[in-house]
DNA sequence: ATCACAATCTGAAACGTTTCAGACGCCTGG
DNA sequence: CCAGGCGTCTGAAACGTTTCAGATTGTGAT
């Protein structure tokens, strides 16, 4: 079944069945042992080579080769350091849907490029809340700091997070006294969105949501669920958009995914249940792609008959026409990254909230009538 | 700019300022001395509940609350035990790179999601080979195994895995006699792929291929590139192309990263340059998105003027309509997860190889005429 | 009363490093 | 000839746990 295995790679030294023992890990400590130095000058010779003859340290060199001793443990290491190198991403939601969002995916990419600079890693810690409902793996993560990405207000995750009181990043999230905050003026964007299909005429608009709290629920949406406090994110452009909307009616429904199916089902069913509606607000371009296709669906063409508007001006979405609020995806991830950095420096980072611009494209036109049809 | 600072979160109880002192953390061995206890009961109190009173344990848990005490240190507890919780994966490209590709991430994602059942963790080791070129990330993190997604075969990265003789797992990767290997039959695919094209009666095939080695270098390919040792995947899947076309003239041209823009602007040179081509194999369907893009760049209509063939079939490509090789993406990743929890429970774990199947859709059809265009 | 046994708690040895405060020679400048 | 300094190297104290091998009780069975 397999194919035949090829010869071993020039690969890695060869496997020192030499001098090192078979199973066990040499330390330190045996190799400063077999050379008669101290364990002080084998440290040395792989932090500071500035500390002993350059003699003695080639020696050491070459019997850790020898013995097979890796150098130093890293976990020891940052025991007695105080440092790991590791910055825990803190996620809401199971990884594949982490992973399966562009935004998100683009985010996370140049954070990760952004702290590899300074030699740091990222550690995934996605919860999904049912499999450790007290934020195991947040309370027992080592890391040097951590960045929340996506988590509700009242998340159980969030308060683990600041009860460790390690450095942290806050994005797209209220701002918190003991953390940083970097973000993008949610409401704004919604509201230049919305203002945008009021000024082209429309009265009747739909608004395809993402989730409003960790709570699964698809659907339209009662007033106690929006009331309540959930995703800052969703709030915020929930807030935008009504904000700029004085004067029309708002028919709001909720995905319970950002993925591109919920947002053509949870489309639909608006759409069928309200044909009055001329214009869609959708809070992600991966909803707006879900609407697009709801629409071809229904036989509405857009934006003649159906106006949609996105969120976040994904790079995909320039190729679909489609008229959305960008949003700075790619800078939030340094500005995040910058300001971890700070904050591990010992240095005060202030909180940031980048600016965010209606790009009007095809997808939005005047109303097909003067009256709702 | 920013919003003003809303009151704190109902969060975290209360920054301790009671009792604990300011900067400081509060250590197992402090809490146990002011409770007069031994530090290997608090401990207990912890890990084994079992081993001591229940009423202990509650004084013991509440004082650790009034105290500030945030349970025992995770790296000492690592350090201690012998294990860290985490697992490295290691990528050969910039993160950001690995975001940006949907069936790396949906893969990344299933990965997650099965270690996770066993209270593991990701660190995402992405190693631009430039930025550390002796692999440090990989020598000096803190792991209890390793994934390699994405590296040459001849890669300092792969030989510095291997040289930590941790559990290891190697995705479509030539098999190693240290590690366990996963993937998929890439040359099966591909040859169904090159053999539906040959069936229809195309001679003259365009192959947009993904980047052969590490060394970046797009366009037209030379046969010493072809021949050196790069990756895998991209290996295999040219041979099994050229395994099924013995009698077609192919025009091999290489992308320098897998994403449509790079797939569009290559197969347009390619179309260009050759315009007997009547097909076009695309070693992803990321690169196939792209092809299409120059097909109707340069007016050809396909499938009837040119033929197209993606490799993946990303959930996306079903709404294109493009004729692609299914590869079980998501059950791979379930696979690399197992084969993981399998070394580190001490059992061995098989090589696994999943298999390919050829998705006809509607971008392929017989070339235009009989004779070349 | 005695013995074995469970329940509870403790002392001390790891785990594998880094780093601080010297110690020891040797050289240089005065 | 001595003070000071530099270049090398070392001893020992952390870093904050877990865990093994008991010690000390109380309890029920014999």
């Amino acid at each position: 079944m397999c194919s035949a295995k090829p010869p071993p790679l020039p690969a890695a030294a060869p496997p020192g069945r030499s001098g090192g023992r078979v199973g066990g890990r040499v330390t330190l400590r045996e190799l400063a042992q077999q050379l008669g130095v101290s364990v002080a000058t084998v440290s040395n010779a792989y932090n500071r080579p500035d500390q002993l003859s350059a003699q003695l340290r080639q020696r050491i060199l070459g019997a850790a080769q020898e013995l097979g001793y890796q150098g130093p443990d890293p976990l020891a290491r940052s025991l007695r350091r105080g440092r790991t190198g590791v910055i825990g991403v803190v996620y809401d939601a199971p990884l594949d849907y982490a992973f399966a969002d562009p935004a998100a995916a683009l985010f996370l990419g140049r954070v990760a490029h952004t702290i590899e600079q300074a030699g740091l890693n990222l550690l995934l810690l996605s919860s999904p809340g049912n499999l450790h409902p007290d934020a195991q793996p947040v309370r027992s993560a080592s890391v040097d700091g951590f960045i929340v990405y996506c988590a509700a207000e009242a998340s159980t995750l969030l308060g683990a997070v600041l009860e460790r009181r390690l450095p942290t990043v806050l994005v797209d999230q209220r701002s918190h006294p003991a953390a940083v905050q970097v973000g993008i003026d949610d409401a704004a964007g919604a509201s230049a969105a919305a203002r945008h299909l009021a000024e082209l005429g429309h009265r009747h608009i739909g608004v395809v949501s993402l989730e409003l709290a960790p709570e699964r629920r698809g659907g339209p949406v009662t007033p106690e669920r929006e009331a309540q406090p959930g995703y800052q994110t969703t709030a915020e452009r929930l807030r935008g958009y009504r904000s700029a909307l004085p004067e029309a009616r708002i028919y709001l429904t909720e995905t319970e995914q950002n993925i591109p199916r919920e947002g053509e089902q949870r489309a639909a069913d608006l759409l069928r249940q309200h044909p009055q509606i001329t214009a869609l607000l959708c809070m992600s371009d991966v909803l707006a792609q879900g609407a697009l296709s709801a629409a071809q669906q229904l036989g509405l063409s857009v934006p003649h008959d159906l106006s949609v508007i996105g969120y976040d001006d994904l790079p995909s979405s320039a190729a679909l026409n489609l008229t959305t609020v960008w949003q700075p995806t790619a800078e939030k991830g340094d500005q995040v990254g910058q300001a971890m950095l700070h904050l591990l420096a010992g240095e005060a980072a202030p909180d940031v909230q980048l600016p965010t611009r209606l790009i009007v494209r095809g997808t939005t036109a005047p109303p097909p009538e003067q009256t709702a049809r």
